[in-house]
DNA sequence: CGCGCGCTCGGG
DNA sequence: CCGAGCGCGCGA
């Protein structure tokens, strides 16, 4: 038999066909591994034929890796046939999308998983200031040998070192039992409120693919999603749930595990490669028939789905940032449509793009309007930021957060404290002659950070010393402007004394898992006043935060993006949405140096119709999307010249497309990208305005032609940022 | 004349 | 993508 193989390099000139011998019983999807260019490479059977036109004596042949069944399946090969058309990108580069990454590294194919287990006594340990370590290790002094998934999402991290120290080994064991055993199956009746009947109903009986589910924080949108697929397991059929990344939260996978137990596969950051393997097989051999995971989760490799489900559909995460640059909805549509199955949306505040095609009616739009536990929302007030300057308080906080938060202290209550740029401050400039202090690598302003007493850069990480005179006129006045979550911080310090602050930004949450580690200490009530950016925006629920302040609300109003309204709207939502989970009222304070501004107002109404009226008639009057699409064609590259010569013949191809076609264009034009350099590489840009979509075929045709071996060339639909 | 690096080519 | 093969440039 002769093998029609894709070889698994990421790159356009090996993207093509390869004939080799086969065994006659492979299967087209199988994985193989292929003698190439000297090596062994793995690599994917497309198709199986008889015979080739390729020389018989230089035909080589494949081992062939899955036996029987074949790690891709029909529904994923012909997935990845349209990805691969779409995006413009090497068939390997898409196929990698539908395996765990260690599959493709050529290791046989293992049923195992990981457990840790104390090798000393406990009383023998030292810990210090260690207190995960100490409490990972009382967890398995008292249960004895644990799956380390578990130990690893309970206690991010703490596994790593106490291995390190010798205090725990781990072995790797054939899966003989439940390792989820430790988790009691919940057994109780899941009572719907009303609407969230309605709501199931709903996406049972509706005609249209798209179900979007608007529903207020708090409606009790998440029951509607487990009743949807436990209503589907019921009938044998598998559901794909995918959530931000952010929201992976230990407590939401112990509730998952708690309602479907071994049912459910979750794929999140915290697995080893062999629980992620473990997992995607449960789902690929049908064991486990509910996949669980962030974006890459809608790739998992199941059959016969019967729902799919997308929360917080406006979330900035659910577009890949690495080619294929696919967005999740795109493929959830495509495999709702192969599996003649609904795809739920759910948002407190979905995109303006997906409510007006809600309200266009291409979407099924389902209203969640009453909170489950009948507690009206937070008060959100505003704070005049430009009367408290008047009236003299120079400060970050004005008079009503600082009344509030004393009311907070003194009742032990806990706040949340919001805040857009991260850094102690923002950029570091010289009085004199205006000089501020820049990476050499990647042309952008660098943040001063006053644990290390050093200037970092943002994009690339690089440290630079501080510094004490301007190195262009030698002045001494160095400015710092702007304020980060670590003045925040400080200021916060001094202002109360005996409060215990938490911080939390890029800079205090090392790893992936970082933040849990921060978000945990917070809720068991380990501080009073938790100070942060964006990412404390979503996930956890803090039952005794009764106060949010957002700092500076109008901060991100102003970034140069037509969705800057949007996120603004969002996050003053989701963020208000921290305050007063439990019994009290919460409270929300939102500083802003423009009270009046429409989205500021919309949003402590809790107004998202008015909002959507406002901001969708602004996006018509400005031909922005969803009226038209935003292209961006990024060219970058370490040689400057080379990069220059990519984007003169891209810049070509491209003009001849406007000037053959300029209706189907609103704006048409090459630039250097706003950040010239990010680690080391020379970036610019052309960018595009499309009334008519019909061209953008072909746009990705002009770049994937204009590629080269070190100039790379990508297309951003869209994109959330233009840096 | 010899080796070294940079570019081009081909891999089944 | 990655290694093999080849050409030209420089040093002894």
């Amino acid at each position: 038999m002769i093998a029609e193989v894709i070889v698994d390099i990421a790159s356009g000139e090996t993207d093509r066909i390869y004939d080799y011998y086969c065994d006659d019983n492979a299967v087209v999807g199988s994985r193989v591994r292929a003698p190439f260019g000297g090596k062994i490479v793995p690599g994917f059977i497309m198709r199986l034929k008889e015979t080739t036109d390729y020389p018989k004596e230089k035909l080589k042949g494949v081992f062939l890796c899955d036996d029987g069944l074949p790690a891709l399946n029909k529904e994923c090969l012909q997935l990845a046939e349209k990805i691969t058309a779409r995006y413009r990108v090497p068939k390997a580069l898409t196929l990698r999308l539908f395996l765990p990454s260690e599959m493709r590294t050529g290791k046989v194919r293992e049923r195992l998983r990981s457990y840790a287990q104390l090798c000393i006594p406990f009383e023998d340990m030292v810990f210090g200031r260690a207190k995960k370590q100490r409490a990972a290790a009382e967890y398995l002094r008292d249960n004895g040998k644990t799956d380390c998934a578990l130990l690893n999402a309970e206690f991010p991290a703490a596994l790593k070192e106490l291995e390190k120290k010798g205090y725990v080994v781990i072995t790797k064991e054939q899966v003989l039992r439940d390792p989820y055993k430790t988790l009691d199956r919940e057994n109780v009746l899941h009572v719907l409120s009303d609407d969230q009947k309605r709501a199931v109903q709903t996406v049972e009986t509706d005609e249209r693919t798209v179900q979007l589910l608007h529903g207020v924080t708090g409606s009790g949108k998440t029951e509607v999603y487990l009743t949807l697929i436990a209503k589907c397991l019921a009938q044998g059929k598998s559901s794909i749930f995918l959530v931000p990344e952010i929201s992976l939260t230990p407590q939401m996978l112990s509730q998952l595990r708690a309602r479907f137990g071994r049912n459910a596969a979750i794929l999140h950051s915290g697995l080893s490669a062999g629980e992620r393997f473990d997992e995607w097989w449960r789902l690929r051999t049908g064991e486990a028939k509910i996949a669980i995971g962030a974006r890459s989760a809608i790739f998992a490799p199941m059959e016969n789905l019967g729902v799919i489900i997308i929360d917080e559909e406006h979330d900035g995460s659910y577009v890949s940032e690495t080619a294929p640059r696919y967005n999740t909805f795109d493929v959830a549509l495509l495999r709702a449509k192969y599996n003649r199955c609904k795809l739920v949306l759910g948002s407190a505040t979905p995109s303006a793009d997906t409510y007006k095609r809600a309200k266009d009616g291409e979407f099924s739009l389902i209203r969640m309007d009453k909170r489950i536990n009948k507690k009206p929302l937070p008060e959100i007030v505003i704070a005049d930021m430009r009367r408290e300057v008047r009236k003299g308080n120079n400060s970050a906080f004005s008079l009503a957060l600082k009344e509030e938060l004393e009311k907070c202290l003194s009742e032990d209550k806990q706040a949340i404290l919001f805040l857009n740029r991260r850094g102690y401050s923002q950029t570091v400039i010289c009085k004199e002659c205006g000089y501020v202090a820049k990476c050499r690598s990647c042309d952008v302003s660098l943040t001063y950070h006053r644990d290390e007493d050093c200037l970092k850069c943002h994009y690339c990480g690089a440290k630079y010393g501080m510094l004490s005179a301007c190195p262009d006129c030698g002045g001494k006045k160095l400015s710092y402007a702007g304020t980060g979550t670590q003045r925040i911080a400080a200021d916060l310090q001094k202002l109360y004394p005996t409060a215990r602050i938490l911080r939390m930004d890029n800079d205090t949450t090392s790893g992936k898992e970082g933040h849990y580690k921060i978000l945990k200490q917070f809720g068991e009530k380990k501080a009073d006043i938790l100070v942060g950016t964006q990412m404390i925006a979503k996930g956890h629920d803090f039952p005794s935060v009764t106060l949010v302040g957002i700092l500076d609300a109008d901060m991100s109003l102003h970034f140069s993006d037509y969705r800057s309204r949007e996120r603004t709207f969002q996050l003053i939502t989701q963020v208000s949405g921290r305050s007063g989970r439990a019994e009290e009222k919460g409270k929300v304070v939102l500083q802003t140096f423009d009270p009046e501004n429409e989205v500021l107002r919309f949003a402590c109404a809790y107004d998202y119709e008015g909002f959507y009226q406002s901001e969708i008639s602004l996006r018509a009057a400005m031909a922005f999307p969803p009226f038209s699409k935003i292209v961006r064609v990024l060219v970058t590259g370490e040689d400057d010249g080379k990069t220059l010569e990519t984007l003169k013949t891209v810049y070509f191809e491209l003009e001849r497309l406007y000037t053959e076609q300029s209706e189907k264009f609103l704006f048409f034009n090459k630039m250097r990208s706003p950040i010239k350099r990010i680690q080391n590489k020379f970036r610019y840009q052309v960018l595009m305005r499309l009334s008519d979509t019909s061209v953008l075929p072909q746009i990705y045709a002009v770049c994937a032609e204009a590629r080269t071996r070190d100039v790379l060339v990508s297309v951003e639909e869209n994109p959330a940022n233009l840096s």
